[in-house]
DNA sequence: CCATTTTGGAGAATCATTCTCCAAGGAGAC
DNA sequence: GTCTCCTTGGAGAATGATTCTCCAAAATGG
């Protein structure tokens, strides 16, 4: 009986010790997202919880989502889902060759990334799924961010 | 003075053997995209483009490029930035260990990616980016989409 | 140039996400 | 447990990106 708890306990002690107190709302919302793998959108796990709090309204689950991404507790899937961003795609332009990105997480710059190696991948266990692409996204700080971060 | 006309005429012979006519916001907004390294944002583009056509609405770039994007003609920097979707990140959890994702490019579902040989991807010139992450994401027909498909 | 069909502009509408404001609920100290 | 203090939750408005509606303008094909 040590064993139920312990998960419920790693969260409320990584929540504390990052300084945001375990309230119930935070708590339903992390085991609902725990207990899920179909990576929920925050609509899909407001009405997940609202089974068990009905009062929970969709604000706080954005909040908390919010919160718990900042102590590192939930992960976005989406990388770049804020706004959409284009290329062209005819032969003699940007896309005309696949490539891949590299995309800083401060400034949001996408750079295009060429590299022969990533255009080679093969997915080993794609679970019945037909592949048609396979996109790699590189994430970090340009040039530019680390420089003004080294100040 | 032929060569500067060859890639226009070849995006207008690529509208026009796919059913668009080739209007001068549509030519203009995929030259501006054609011109640009940055994968700029329809709002960029909309700025950049209204330059040269001062009349130019921003729901007309985004018409433009949806119709772009179904004919090839221009590709989406951003895999699935429609609507966040999460997961949970502690020990014990699906993200715990890192992981890349399958996407369904029809019903949009999102499947764990557990590949080791992902996971080990380095970036050949990561033009002084200072890489913190990869997340590779595989996009193709889930199984149940295949088979409705297959009908 | 004519008739047919597609497209563009303006602005309202929609959808996801964030913010504002105030009351309720946790956390730590007695 | 009780008392504070500070964080959090709820409700709904606000925002920002994207889409839709409606009509006039422009492109196409002959
Ligand atoms: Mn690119
Ligand atoms: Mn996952
Ligand atoms: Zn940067
Ligand atoms: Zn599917």
């Amino acid at each position: 009986m040590k064993k139920q708890k312990s998960d419920v306990e790693r969260f409320a002690q990584h929540c504390r010790s990052h300084g945001l107190s375990v309230t119930h709302q935070r708590l339903a919302i992390f085991e609902a997202l725990a207990a899920s793998r179909e990576h929920p959108s925050a609509e899909q796990l407001h009405r997940a919880v609202q089974r068990r709090i009905p009062t929970l309204s969709l604000a706080t689950v954005y909040k908390n989502l919010e919160a718990l991404k900042t102590i590192g507790a939930v992960m976005d899937v989406n990388p770049l889902h804020e706004e959409g961003r284009y290329e062209a795609a005819l032969p003699g332009t940007g896309a005309g060759k696949p490539h891949h990105h590299l995309v800083c997480i401060s400034c949001k710059k996408v750079r295009d990334l060429y590299d022969g190696g990533l255009d080679r991948l093969r997915i080993a266990d794609a679970q019945g799924f037909d592949v048609r692409a396979v996109r790699v996204q590189a994430e970090g700080l340009c040039p530019e961010c680390r420089a003004r971060s080294r100040v």
